[in-house]
RNA sequence: GUGGCCGUAGCUCAAUGGUAGAGCUCCAGGUUGUGGUCCUGGCUGUUGCGGGUUCGAGUCCCGUCGGUCACCCCA
């Protein structure tokens, strides 16, 4: 038995690499003050329908029908799910909200390298502010969630737009505004369309003398003036270099109202390994307009960081160096004296109850065997009990050398050495 | 959802339609207390699954499941 299509076992290795960058994101998550907080798994489909996600998403919700009949959905991303508890807890909390989530999340797409079915994403949002600071906190959260992996400027782009500036380009073109998302996805689709097509599209969509050479010299305007105080303050942080204005990006999701923007891989295959935006709209439509709360976030998928991380050397060395920190063992007692077994278990909870990570072998077992289980653990140290009792020769693993110690001595002197 | 390629041992892959193999891993040894190199030996398969063609199918055909790439879109 296999498990489903797009789904994943993780064997102690996965989720070794899962726990590397769950526990980065959290990290550099709290450096930036925010707290975490989760929601169910399971939603009612309403959520999702409320033409909120609205597009490509909600042709890809693992939807059904439970057993009292209510149409239920598994969350195909977590900004709903947010903006429903926040909606309803509007009150309790002093303004701004800065909230992570660590979440698994199902979309019922074709899997490919970097995308599930089931995947884990990171969602960091700010809510209650509307000013440029809180797109400019979240962008630099962003790019520093990319910095602790190890990925420079070289390695990923974050492309920045803002869907006010196409509102304004719509308005003075005379497009309606019914008609926004459609010409949207004109825009999007551009890039990667032969001209004609896109004059076809555009000429099927009411407007007063767009061309496809307006709309091109528009989008390659040396300057946006709407994102200027963004990127001044971006700039104000030293981190302009991440940054590509680039109005090209628009983003699928429906319910985004200003900035826009796209983590993109440069290194490998390019590919989005984050996106986000500024959605001031859409805890006030699910509520009904009861809350309205301006919010900024994004969200970052495991499932192509994983991938991401393999391509970068900076970024393999450091999950690396963190797997190696991180070892099942850090001493392995080599018992070479059957008789002295006792000893050695009282040694190992002594050496446990100071912290430290011990193994050795629970059945009676050749010290060659024994020493290659200790490397194959990752352990830096074993313990020899044998003849030298009350005496212990430790060697270290990486360099052979040996040196003796008292065994009283043992949980001092490995406790100073895991220090250094 | 559309199209292409792929599916053989735990892993990476061989095998002009004619007896299923190699390397690595793993396990056991290389005389009684030393691991990453070396030497010897050993285990492992309903060739993803189900049909069909054929004297004979890992190989050809159909279906199906899974993987992968492109499109779509995105995390």
């Amino acid at each position: 038995m296999k498990p489903l299509s797009g789904f994943k076992d993780l064997l102690p290795c996965d989720y070794a690499r899962r726990r590397y960058l769950t526990e980065g994101w959290r990290d550099i998550a709290r450096r930036y003050g925010f707290v975490e907080f989760d929601g169910p798994t399971l939603e009612s489909l309403e959520l999702y329908q409320k033409k909120n996600s609205g597009g490509e998403i909600l042709t890809q919700l693992y939807q059904f029908t439970d057993r009292g009949d209510r149409p239920v959905a598994l969350r195909p991303e977590m900004t709903p799910t947010l903006a429903r508890i926040v909606a309803a807890h509007d009150r309790e909390f002093a303004k701004p909200l800065r909230w992570f989530n660590v979440g698994n999340c199902f979309r019922y797409e074709r899997q490919q390298r970097g995308r599930l079915r089931e995947f884990l994403q990171l969602n960091c949002d700010l809510l209650g502010e509307r000013s440029v600071t809180a797109d400019a906190e979240i962008i630099a959260l962003l790019i520093d969630q990319l910095r602790h992996f190890g990925f420079g400027p070289n390695d990923v782009t974050i492309r920045l737009s803002d869907r006010l500036a196409w509102h304004d380009f719509l308005e003075q073109f005379g497009i309606k505004k019914e008609s926004t998302t459609e010409f949207l996805n004109i825009v999007d689709k551009m890039e990667r369309e032969p001209q004609e097509k896109t004059e076809e599209k555009l000429a099927a969509l009411e407007h007063s003398g767009l061309t496809v050479e307006k709309l091109r010299e528009f989008m390659t305007s040396p300057t946006i003036p709407v994102l200027e105080p963004l990127l001044e303050e971006l700039a104000a942080r030293g981190l302009r270099d991440f940054i590509k204005p680039d109005l090209s990006i628009v983003r699928g999701l429906a319910y985004y109202t200003g900035v826009v923007f796209e983590a993109f891989a440069l290194q490998g295959s390019l590919r989005a390994v984050a996106g986000g935006g500024r959605y001031d709209r859409l805890i006030h439509d699910l509520s009904n307009g009861a809350v309205t709360l301006p919010a900024v976030g994004f969200g970052m998928g495991d499932a192509v960081m994983l991938e991401f991380l393999k391509e970068v050397p900076l970024a393999t060395q450091r999950e690396e160096e963190f797997h190696a920190a991180t070892s099942s063992c850090q001493v392995y007692l080599v018992i070479a004296d059957e008789a002295l077994r006792p000893q050695a278990v009282g040694l190992a909870q002594q050496l446990r109850d100071a912290g430290l990570r011990v193994a050795f072998s629970l059945a009676s077992e050749r010290v060659g065997k024994q020493f290659s289980a200790a490397e194959n653990g990752g352990a830096s140290f074993a313990v020899m009990i044998g003849d030298e009792w009350p005496q212990l020769k430790i060697k270290r693993l990486s360099t052979r050398e040996e040196m003796s110690v008292p065994q009283g001595g043992l949980v001092e002197w490995l406790m100073d050495c895991s220090k250094g």
